[in-house]
Formats: C-alpha cells, structure tokens, sequence
DNA sequence: TCATCCAATGTTTACGTAAACAGGAGCGAC
DNA sequence: GTCGCTCCTGTTTACGTAAACATTGGATGA
C-alpha cells in the first residue's frame, strides 16, 4: 500500500499544465512543500520508479526511449533525488569531513581550497568542522561531531599531534588521511617535502658563501615547524657548520617581527632561513628598522611561497610549496580508501623547489 | 588502522541472547560492519527503538531510570545516530551549503572562518562548494549541486554578481544569504559598511591636509570594490575635490605594485586610498622602489586590516573590517529564515573603524 | 465507584532510494 | 519447436529514524 493510488497528473501529461500539483494530496492550506520524488516523475513518465532510479544513476539498461522519457519528466517536474534518502540507501554520502583548527595560516587554507576544488571534482562535497580549541577534547569533540556527521572520509589538517587514537572513535567505514603529523604509523599521511625544501633554503644560503644559517623556526607544537627545524639542523651538521641558536616565532608576522629585533642585535647574523613567509615578512620589517639591509648585510629565505611573498620589500626568496598537489593527494587517498583499496599507513611526500628572488646575496668579505 | 565501531558487547547483556544478530540475516563472511541502530540499542535496554528515539533527542517524556538504562545501553554499544536516516525523516539536515569563488582573498577567507565556526556554535556543519569558474554557468552548476546536497540553507559569498535568479532553482525550503552583492532586493544581504569605511579613509587623508586622494580600486566585477570605488569619490565631491583618474587592480599585490609604478610616477599624487591591504602592500613596494618616501611623500590607507598589515613597510594605516560579525550574522540570518521567520530582503551592515599605523603623515606645505 | 485524564511507553507507518529478485520478450542453437 | 540466454523493466523490500496514533496503569475528581 503505497500512498495514494490515484494519480492526479495523468491529467497534465498531455496538457502541458504546470507541474505544480505533484504529491500534495491534500488541497493546501499548509503549503506541505514536498520534494518531487522519484515515483512523482514515474508517474508522469509511465514507468517504474525503479527505471527512474536507474536513469538517475546512469544504468546503462535502460533502452534509449525509455530514458528519454524519464529525463522529460525530470525536467518537467524539477526532479532532485534526495541525499538522504539515497545515503540512507547506499551507505555512501559522497561527501569528506575536513577537520582543522585555523584558517589563519595561510598554508592551511591553501590546502584547504585545494581540497575543496579536487573534490568538487570527483563529485564529492566537502564539509568542514573546525575545532575551536586545541586540546584533546576539542579534537575528540569534533571527531564526535563529525562521526555523526554525513561524510564518507576524513581529512585531518593538524599541526599539532593531538591525534590520540583511543580518545577517538569513528564510524566503522569512515576513512581518515592527515595532513601534516607525526601520525604516519597509524594513518594516511600526505604532507609537503619539509625536509627537502629546508635543506635547500639551507644549501642556498651556504652557496652564497655565509658561514652559517640561523633559523626563525614556527611553534614547537607544529610538526612541520619541527621538520623543518630538524632539516636545517642536519642541513647544517652535514657541511660542518655550528647551529646557532633557535628563534621560535608563531608564524604570525607580528611573532617573526619580534624575533627580527632579536637576530638584528646579532652582527654575526647574516643569512635566516625562517620557517614560513609570514614571519619573514616580519623578520624583514625588523631588519629595516634597525638599519639592517637586506640582502647586502643580511640574506633571508622564507617558506610557502605565498602570493604576496613577490611584493615583500625586498621580494622574498623562498621556498615554494605545492599545496594544490597536497590538496589532490589527499583527496586521491581518502577516495581510494573509500573505493575499498587497502592503502597503508606511511607517507606521501610532495616536493618544494626554491623561488629566488630579491632577499638572498652573496655573503660580503670579511 | 583500527577504529571500528562495532561493537561486540553482546556479552556484557548478561541476560540472554546475544543481540549481536541483528537484522543482518546471513550470517558473515563478508562482514557487512552495518552501524548500530536505534533497534540494536532498543533491545539491548529491553525497551522499544521509539523510547531510544526519545531519549537521543532529549524528548521530556522519558522517565528518569529508563532514560539511563538506555543511555547506558548507547555507550556500551558505541551507538551513533544514523544522520542520513534522521535527515530523511525529519527533512532536516542541520547542515548550511557556503558558495564561494575563490579563497585567495583575505575577506572570503575570514568571513569563511567566522561562519564555519558561528554554525559549529549552533550545532550546524558547513558544506563547502567551490565554484571553479565564475560565470553564470559555473556558478548555476553550484547551485544546482547544492540544491541537491544535503543542506537547509545557503550562504553565497560572492563578488561578482552573477545570481541570475532565473537561472537558479533551489529546493523550495532553502534559504539564501548572500555577502557582497548588490541582490539585496532578492535575497538577505549581510555586509561590511563599505561606504562608510571607505569614508573613514578618505575623511582621513583629508584632515591630514592631502589636497584630494587617489584611489587604488579592485576589479570592475566586484560589487565590494564598486562600492568603496563610489564612496570615494562621494567623499571628495562632498569636499569639492577633483577625484583624480582611478588607477585599478584586481586585489592582489602584484596588481598594485603594478598601478603603484604608475602612481609613482605622478608627483601630484600625495594620497592614496587602496581597496585591499594586499594591493596596498604593492603599492608601497612600487613607491619604495621608485624613491618616495611613505609616509613622508605619499599616504597609503588600505582596506580589511589583515594580520600582516601590521608588519608591512611601513606598519599601514587601514579600515578594519569585522568579518567575525559578518560570519556570526549571516548564519544567525539563515537559521532564522531556517527557522521559519520571514527575513525581509535587505542589507544588513556591519560598521568598520580606521586603524591609525604609520602609512599616513600631513600632507608637506606647498 | 467509575469516568477521565495524564504520563510513559509501545506499535505502525512513511520518508525516498536502490539492491535483489522476478518476469517477459526476443533470438540463436540444436 | 523449444531450450536457454540476454536485455529491459517491474515488484518487493530494507535502510534508520521519528511523527502519529495506540495502549497501559495509575492518580484525580465527581
């Protein structure tokens, strides 16, 4: 027993009428506003709802007129299929849960967008969940949240390791990639090459003939500041340089300003390599304002490669990431999980290249 | 990778049968992992799946010590609401649809932000949709996807005003707000005082003792750029100053650097408002380049008051814009008109302020 | 004392879709 | 001719939830 069995738009088939009255049985006062279902367009179209279903979903035997049919009464009545109803069918929402905590950092909205765009795509919608304190139980809540949520997939974009397996309980099927963390033994990583791309921020300023690089590092928390701190070390090590002390900003500009009052004071100070543009931009303001040229007297080196870095005063050599790579692998992963294929733990690394521009010179004679 | 959802507490029942066989009649080898339902909980609290209907959404009618059997029975059996299920029952998804062009600019990004996390506070996700071309096309495609999406409401933040509305068919409950456009005849509007920031930076300029301001305007397509654009040159005829020739750029820095050369050249041109801290930052790189002094030669007032602002060369003197509030009251304007209340069409303006750094001095005697 | 009402819980049903199965028509092989 | 196959379409059913309605048991009031 299937709802009304009398059928009301026999009547406008031939007649062209407006689609209007559809399913709204009861002559409205209430304005019921129901969808257009599919058995609304096999009505209209003298089908099965079942054919219906088919040509919306591109069943390949489905005879041409037959289908030709269905698609005029789609058009004529507006047909949406209803997500939920078919996620309720399939189990599947075409949809990816993106987790982070900061749109702030211009990194993470790059990939962001870039995931957003790979997405869009492949069909898939993208809904984001921002965690609004960084604390275990911020990043549980979310998770909770987005484990009730409608997404099929997870990408997680953290700088933080706040990933604590047992806090964290998801829907058997929900697939998880993450971006940026140490977390590649339990999970799906892709991240950009931090390594590579500090060792040749580093190998560039050595080339230039300075003695040794100091480094304007990102916030202990983050594991890509951590990276590339532990790369420029190394960086340093392998030619036998001394490190000279760690200046620690937030990324923020404002931070990397701070920091750059600090390294001014230092005479022997003449190539940073500093852990994002941002606090370049910073360091260089500093720099300036305590009479320090750059890059006659000092040379710097950032990392991102953002927009703006071209127009910094003066335009910043750095080391660019490739975040739309970043943004299509990770979508690439998660669907590949969501395709059923068993991808392992581990990580996938997206190479950088540097970007000279104005702010790098040779080291003066001494 | 471990997380599993599933649960094997049947023998924690302590009565009798295990409850483990559900509704899934074959028994496994596939392992069909389905989710836990509202019924598995129901009969692991010896109740019926209405009373656990009842208690996931806090309905009064529940006494005290059912309510926690049933609680408990949902802890143990790791339960999560089915929202694809919910959704389709109720018609509601407690999900808002965001349309965007593109979130290489600032403002996009920051209202973005303010909205996903305006809606996490009201318990609503955001669902991201991208519009990878901007023409009427790709932008009726969006919606198109969107109004198949599982959302109950759309935020469109978009520059260009391209909502034809002819070409858009929405589901009929979906409700719209739209940020930076000029459809506020059609839709609720939600939006930063442009006119009067901008009159905030030329009033400014002015009091300082410039004879007249030149402005550094976004693209022509911008409704945002269209307005500051307008409000600039009704703040000098109310003055009775010239406006100089508009000088134009498409938001980023490199396109101000660009028009900066050009104004550089121009030894009348004392002051200058630019549409977005971005180009302003451009521009300074331009007047560095060419030897005139900020503040000292030229004035430079922007717009947005992004983070970096602060750190440019100089620090800049800029309208800042609250895209907090803008977040907070588009979704308070779409839970609203989700809500059912009749949200009249029209603008909603958010105030800005002037934010004095170094950018701007008195204009030198003549 | 019994009709009435309310509070707590159970039962039925529909939401829109798509998988699984069923039937019938056409067609080639024997 | 008929068996068996393929191709197209129809019928039945289940997905998990929640509204609507039904039922129970006690308390209230006349």
């Amino acid at each position: 027993m299937i709802r009304e069995g009398q059928a009301p738009p026999a009547a406008a088939v031939g007649s062209g009428a407006p689609p209007a009255g559809t399913a709204t049985g009861e002559a409205g006062q209430a304005r019921p506003r129901r969808g257009v279902s599919m058995a609304d367009v096999a009505r209209l179209a003298g089908v099965s709802s079942q054919t219906v279903s088919r040509v919306s979903n591109g069943h390949p035997s489905v005879v041409a007129g037959t289908r030709e049919r269905v698609l005029r009464a789609m058009k004529q009545l507006g047909y949406r299929p209803n997500s939920a109803a078919r996620a309720l069918r399939s189990g599947r929402f075409r949809t990816i849960g993106v987790i982070l905590f900061t749109l702030s950092t211009t990194g993470n909205v790059r990939t962001l967008e870039a995931i957003a765009v790979s997405a869009a795509e492949k069909g898939y919608a993208i809904t984001l969940q921002p965690v609004a304190v960084p604390t275990q139980t911020g990043v549980h809540g979310a998770f909770t949240r987005l484990g009730e949520l409608a997404v099929d997939g997870i990408i997680v974009i953290m700088e933080v390791n706040l990933l604590d397996a047992a806090t964290i309980t998801l829907p058997p099927h929900v697939q998880v990639v993450v971006v940026d963390s140490d977390a590649g033994d339990r999970y799906s990583v892709v991240d950009t090459d931090q390594v590579g791309g500090a060792h040749l921020a580093v190998r560039h300023l050595l080339d230039l003939g300075h003695s040794t690089v100091w480094h304007l590092a990102g916030p202990e928390g983050s594991f890509a500041a951590q990276r590339r701190e532990q790369a420029w070390r190394d960086a340093l090590a392998r030619d036998w340089r001394a490190a000279p002390p760690v200046v620690r900003g937030d990324w923020s500009a404002e931070s990397g300003y701070r920091a750059g009052l600090e390294l001014a004071g230092r005479e022997d100070c003449t190539a940073v390599f500093a852990a994002n543009d941002q606090m370049a931009l910073g360091l260089l303001r500093a720099l300036r304002e305590r009479g320090r040229r750059v890059p006659q007297d000092v040379s710097v080196v950032g990392f991102d490669d953002i927009p703006e870095a071209a127009s910094f005063a003066p335009p910043l050599t750095t080391v660019h990431q490739d975040f739309a790579e970043v943004g299509r692998r990770c979508v690439d992963g998660v669907l590949r999980e969501i395709g059923g294929a068993e991808v392992p733990p581990g990580a996938v690394l997206v190479p950088t290249r540097l970007v000279e521009r104005s702010s790098t010179a040779p080291a003066r004679r001494r």
